[in-house]
RNA sequence: GGGAUCUUAGCUCAGCUGGGAGAGCACCUGCCUUACAAGCAGGGGGUCGCAGGUUCGAGCCCUGCAGGUCCCACCA
C-alpha cells in the first residue's frame, strides 16, 4: 500500500474493475428477491452540480447495502430528453451558427439535435461514474429512445380513448421567450415590486353620450390589458354599483363601449370595489366572461407583442404599451392615481421570463379520476412518503389538482400523434402515421406540431424502463420498484405524475416507498444555481478530495430531510477520515507482513465464518480488549443496519466513524500494540475482523477506499487462517449481528480500564509531568473481583498512559501520602508525583471532584426518592438509576478519605 | 391568505420511540510516541429562541409569541 491516502489513483481503476466484472449487472433470478431503484434521470443537458451528487450517492447507498444483503439489486440508469432546455441549447448554437431552427426546419433541426445529444449527452453519465454510483449502465435508457417513444404513444393513445387527454381552448401560462405553453408546476410565482394603477372608465348614458360625470374607477396592475377588455365587474351586493350593472362604459382609446356586469368573484373591499374584465389574458377574467357571456378579445401575440387588435398600440412590446396606455390615460385626466405595490407575478422556471395567460387550443391530461388513487396510495400508506410530513405537501397539489397542459410548441421531444384532416377537420389520433383520413379519405393529412411536456415521458419512467408497453420479465420482476430517491422540489413535477401513471397503465403503484431529501446549498445558505455562480463543482471536488470524501460529506452530520449548506471544510474533514482508515489499514498490514507464515490454531471457540470474513472457523484465544472490540463491532453492526433500513443514513455513517476512529484506532489498535513484534493470534483475528467489518458498514458509503483496503488485506492474508475468499466488498455479503460475539461482561472491564487510563493521562497532563517521564502507579480495589480486571488491563497502563512501575493492592500500604489520587470506577489510583505536587492545588481540585459527585448523586437520588418516579418509570431505568447511585456514592466517598488524608498532611 | 420548517458551544450542524447536552471546525495546553501532524493526549466553552402547559421526568410532546427559511395560492 502507497504510504498516503490518495484517491485519485485508485477511483477510477476500481470503478472501471466493477464494470469489468460485471458487479453492477443484474438479472432476472426467482431464485433471489429483487431490489429496484429507478434513477431519476439526469437531462442530457446537464452537467453535474451538488444535488446530483447528493441525489445519487443515497440511491448508490441504499443499492450497495441491498446489494451486500443479497437482494438482487438493480439501479436502472437512464437519460432525459430535457425538451426546453436542450432545444434552447440547440437553438443558441444555431444562432452561433447564424442561422436558426425556423430557418433549419423541423427535420434538419431534429437531426441536429440528435447530434448533439449522441456527441454530449453521455457527459452527464460519465460524471456520475465519477462519483461511484453502481448503475445496472447495460440497461441504460432514454426518454427518447425507441421503447420509451413506444410507451409514450401508447399511452396517449390509450388514454385519449379512455377520455383522458383531450385537445381545449382553455387558457394556459405562455412563455413568449421560449415560445411555449407551459405547465402550472412550471411556473414559479415570484414577488414583484410594481403599482397599481387607479384609473377610469367614463359611463355611458343612455342617449348614447358619454358622461361627463360619472365615471368607474378600477384598479389594474397590467394596464395594457385594457386593450383587451370586454367588460368591468362590479360585486352585486355592492351598493355603490348595484344601480349601474347593464349599463355601458367607454375605453376611451379604443372608443369600445363595454358593459358593467355583476359577479361574486368581485371583493367589494379591495380597491374601488370594481373590476376590468380581460377575458383573454387573465384566468379570472376569463371565468367571468364565461359566466357572463362576454367575448374574448386576444390583444397578444406570441412573442408578447400586442397584436392587430390592440389598435394604435399594436407592435408595442408589453412595457411599452402599458406606458403609453398610462400616458393617455393620464393626458384625458382618467388617470387618478398611481401606488406602489408588491404582488406574485408568474415566471418560467427556465428563463425567468413573466409568463403570459393565454387562451389557446393545446391538449391537456383530465386529472380529476386520474389522480384519485394516488391520493389514496399514500393516504393508505401503500406509499411511503419519507419524511412523512411530505405527506401535506403532496396533498396540497393533489387536492387542488387541474388539468395537466401537455402540449409544448417545440421540435424536440414526443411529437403529438394526432393527425389532422386538412379537408374535413378530423382528428385523428394513431400509434403509426396516418396517410388518410378514415373519414373522408382525402390523404391531406398534416400530424400535430406539437410534441409533449418532457414530464409525460418521465411519469412513465419506473415501467418504460423495463420494457413496458411489452409484457417483459424485467417488468414482472423488478416492477413495482423499491424506493424512489429525489429531492422534495421534484415531487410535483415528478413522484405525482408517476404515480397515477403508474396507476393508470400498470394497475400497481410504481414503488413502495419516496425518500425525499433536501436541496444543497452554498456556506451562505443560498440556492446554488448557474445564474448566481455560486454553485461548487462536484467533479473538482473529487478531484482534489476523492469521490469517498465527498459522498461521505454529503451525508454526515446531517439529516437528509433538511436542506443543507455545502462547506469545503467538511469535505476536509471527511477526507481526513478517509486517510484516518488509510492508515489504519497500513499498520495492519505492516503488521501482518512482518508475521507472514504465521498461523493461529487456539483455544477457545470462535466461528468467525459466523462473521463473514472467513470461510472456515477460527479458534483464537481472546482477550478482554478482543471482546471488548467484538462486542462493540457487533453493536454497530445491529445499529447500522436498522438504521439503513429506516433511511437514517446521516445516523449510520455518524456511528461507523465514531467506532472506526475513536474505538478502533485510538482505544483497540493502541492497546494490541504492545503484544510485540508479532499479534496474539487472537488480536491478529479481531483486528481484521474487526476492521473488515466496518469496511463492509462502512462500503455503501466510501465504496473506493474500502475496497481498495478490503483487496489489499485480502491479498496480505490469503496464504493465513484469515484467509478472506470474498473476491470484493462490494459483491461482499453484510455483517450481521452474531450471538457469539455478545460479550457484555469484558465490555464492561475494558471500560473501566478505558475510564483508569484516562485519569492518570489526565493527571499527568493538569500535573504538567513530562510526557517521557514513567509514572509509578498504585491501584487500590478493596473487592478482589476489581482488582483482577485492573491485573488484565496491566499491560495498557504503561502503553497507554505511560506508567512505568503499576502496584495493585487492596490497601494504601507503601504509597507516598502525598501521591496525587484518582477516583475511577473499582478503584482509586494513586500516583506518586512527590517533586511535583502541590498539596493545596490537590485538596482543590479534589474538591470540585467531590462537587461533581455530589452534583451527580443528587440527581439520581431526587428520581430514586420521587415516589411517582419509582412507581412509573420502567424497571431498567430505575436498576440503571441505581446501579450509578452506588458508583458514585463509592466514588464519592473515597475523595473524601483521600481529601481527609491531604488536610492532616497539610 | 394557507401550510411546512428552523432557532442547541464562537462557526456549521447531529441528537433515533421524552430518561445523565454531542460532533466537526475554531480556540487553549502539551506532544514529530516507529499507522496516521490530513495525527496523538488533555482542556475551556451551552439558562437547547422566549413564555406557559402536559409529565415522576421535556432539547424532544402541546399552546402562544418573536425571528429566519421555504412551499403553495386566480384578490384585480
Amino acid at each position: 500500500m502507497q504510504k498516503t491516502y490518495n484517491p485519485k489513483e485508485m477511483e477510477d481503476k476500481l470503478y472501471q474493475k466493477w464494470v469489468e466484472k460485471n458487479y453492477f449487472h443484474a438479472e432476472v433470478d426467482h431464485t433471489r428477491i429483487p431490489y429496484t431503484i429507478v434513477i431519476p434521470p439526469p437531462n442530457i443537458t446537464g452537467q453535474l452540480h451538488m444535488g446530483h451528487a447528493l441525489d445519487n450517492t443515497i440511491q448508490d447507498i441504499l443499492i450497495r447495502f441491498k446489494r451486500m444483503q443479497g437482494f438482487n439489486a438493480l439501479w436502472q440508469p437512464g437519460t432525459d430528453h430535457a425538451s426546453i432546455a436542450t432545444e434552447l441549447k440547440i437553438m443558441e448554437k444555431l444562432a452561433g451558427e447564424g442561422t436558426s431552427k425556423e430557418e433549419l426546419g423541423r427535420e434538419k433541426f431534429l437531426e441536429r439535435a440528435w447530434k448533439w445529444k449522441e456527441e454530449y449527452g453521455g457527459q452527464i453519465v460519465n460524471q456520475l461514474k465519477k462519483l461511484g454510483s453502481s448503475c445496472d449502465w447495460e440497461r441504460e435508457r432514454f426518454t427518447m429512445d425507441d421503447g420509451c417513444n413506444k410507451a409514450v404513444i401508447n399511452v396517449f393513445c390509450k388514454m385519449y380513448e379512455e377520455g383522458l387527454i383531450y385537445k381545449g381552448n382553455r387558457m394556459i401560462n405562455w412563455c413568449p421567450v421560449c415560445n411555449t405553453s407551459i405547465s402550472d408546476a412550471e411556473v414559479e410565482h415570484e414577488e414583484k415590486n410594481a403599482h397599481l394603477w387607479h384609473m377610469k372608465y367614463p359611463l355611458i348614458e343612455n342617449d348614447g353620450t358619454v358622461s361627463s360625470e360619472t365615471f368607474l374607477t378600477f384598479v389594474t396592475s397590467r394596464p395594457e390589458t385594457i386593450l383587451g377588455d370586454t367588460a368591468v365587474a362590479v360585486n352585486p351586493n355592492d351598493d355603490r354599483y348595484r344601480h349601474l350593472v347593464g349599463r355601458k362604459v367607454l375605453i376611451p382609446l379604443l372608443g369600445r363601449a363595454i358593459p358593467v356586469v355583476a359577479d361574486d368573484y368581485v371583493d367589494i373591499e379591495f380597491g374601488t370595489g370594481v373590476v376590468k374584465i380581460t377575458p383573454a389574458h387573465d384566468p379570472n377574467d376569463f371565468e367571468v366572461a364565461k359566466r357572463n357571456n362576454l367575448p374574448e378579445i386576444n390583444v397578444l401575440n406570441d412573442d408578447a407583442t400586442i397584436n392587430e387588435n390592440g389598435g394604435p398600440f399594436a407592435g408595442m412590446t408589453r412595457e411599452a404599451a402599458r406606458k403609453a396606455i398610462v400616458k393617455d390615460f393620464d393626458e384625458r385626466g382618467l388617470l387618478v392615481k398611481v401606488e406602489d405595490y408588491t404582488h406574485n407575478v408568474g415566471t418560467h422556471d427556465r428563463c425567468d421570463t413573466i409568463i403570459e395567460p393565454m387562451v389557446k387550443s393545446q391538449w391537456f391530461v383530465r386529472m380529476d379520476k386520474l389522480i384519485k388513487p394516488a391520493i389514496n396510495a399514500v393516504k393508505t400508506g401503500e406509499i411511503r412518503l419519507i419524511p412523512e410530513r411530505m405527506d401535506k405537501l403532496y396533498y396540497n397539489w393533489t387536492d387542488n389538482i387541474r388539468d395537466w397542459c401537455i402540449s409544448r410548441q417545440l421540435w424536440w421531444g414526443h411529437r403529438i400523434p394526432a393527425y389532422y384532416c386538412l379537408d374535413c377537420g378530423e382528428i385523428t389520433i394513431s400509434k403509426t402515421a396516418v396517410r388518410s383520413c378514415p373519414k373522408c379519405q382525402s390523404e391531406k393529412i398534416e400530424q400535430d406540431p406539437d410534441t409533449l411536456d418532457t414530464w409525460f415521458s418521465s411519469a412513465l419512467w419506473p415501467f418504460s424502463t423495463l420494457g413496458w408497453p411489452e409484457k417483459t420479465d424485467d417488468l414482472k420482476y423488478f416492477y413495482p420498484t423499491n424506493v424512489l430517491v429525489t429531492s422534495y422540489d421534484i415531487i410535483f413535477f415528478w413522484v405525482i405524475r408517476m404515480i397515477f401513471s403508474g396507476y393508470a397503465h400498470m394497475g400497481e403503484k410504481p414503488f413502495n416507498t419516496v425518500f425525499l431529501h433536501g436541496l444543497i446549498r452554498d456556506s451562505q445558505g443560498k440556492k446554488m444555481s448557474k445564474s448566481s455562480g455560486n454553485g461548487i463543482d462536484p467533479l473538482e471536488i473529487i478531484e482534489q478530495y476523492g469521490a469517498d470524501a465527498l459522498r461521505f460529506a454529503l451525508l454526515s452530520g446531517s439529516s437528509p430531510d433538511h436542506d443543507m449548506r455545502f462547506h469545503i471544510e467538511k469535505v476536509e474533514a471527511s477526507r481526513n477520515f478517509a486517510n484516518k482508515i488509510w492508515n489504519a489499514a497500513r499498520f495492519i498490514l505492516m503488521k501482518l507482513e512482518n508475521e507472514a507464515g504465521t498461523d493461529g490454531k487456539l483455544t477457545e471457540s470462535v466461528n468467525a465464518s459466523a462473521g463473514q470474513t472467513a470461510t472456515e472457523p477460527i479458534n483464537a484465544p481472546l482477550e478482554p480488549v478482543d471482546k471488548w472490540i467484538l462486542h462493540k463491532m457487533n453493536q454497530l453492526v445491529k445499529e447500522v443496519t436498522d438504521h439503513l433500513e429506516n433511511f437514517d443514513l446521516g445516523i449510520a455513517v455518524q456511528k461507523i466513524y465514531d467506532f472506526v476512529w475513536d474505538e478502533y484506532c485510538d482505544w483497540y489498535i493502541e492497546m494490541v500494540k504492545p503484544g510485540g513484534e508479532n499479534f496474539r493470534p487472537g488480536a491478529r483475528f479481531t483486528l481484521i475482523h474487526v476492521f473488515t467489518t466496518a469496511l463492509k458498514l462502512l462500503h455503501p458509503f466510501m465504496p473506493f477506499i474500502t475496497e481498495e483496503i478490503f483487496l489489499s488485506l485480502n491479498s496480505a492474508t490469503c496464504e493465513s487462517a484469515l484467509n478472506l475468499d470474498e473476491e470484493s466488498i462490494m459483491i461482499s455479503k453484510w455483517p450481521e449481528y452474531n450471538q457469539d460475539f455478545d460479550f457484555a461482561k469484558e465490555e464492561k472491564e475494558v471500560e473501566i480500564i478505558k475510564e483508569a487510563v484516562r485519569g492518570i493521562r489526565n493527571i499527568r497532563a493538569e500535573m504538567q509531568v513530562p510526557p517521557g517521564k514513567p509514572l509509578e502507579i498504585y491501584v487500590v480495589c478493596e473487592k478482589t473481583e476489581n482488582a483482577e480486571t485492573f491485573i488484565r488491563g496491566l499491560e495498557f497502563f504503561a502503553a497507554l498512559a505511560r506508567a512505568g512501575k503499576v502496584n495493585i493492592q487492596a490497601d494504601k500500604e507503601g504509597i507516598p501520602a502525598d501521591a496525587v489520587s484518582q477516583v475511577t470506577s473499582g478503584a482509586v489510583i494513586y500516583i506518586a508525583l512527590t517533586e511535583l505536587v502541590n498539596i493545596d492545588n490537590e485538596i482543590e481540585r479534589l474538591n470540585k471532584e467531590a462537587k461533581r459527585l455530589d452534583d451527580e448523586i443528587n440527581r439520581v437520588e431526587t428520581m430514586l426518592k420521587n415516589p411517582r418516579f419509582m412507581e412509573k418509570a420502567p424497571a431498567e431505568k430505575i436498576a440503571a438509576e441505581r446501579e450509578k447511585q452506588e458508583k458514585f456514592i463509592q466514588m464519592k466517598e473515597q475523595v473524601k478519605i483521600r481529601l481527609q488524608q491531604l488536610v492532616d498532611l497539610r
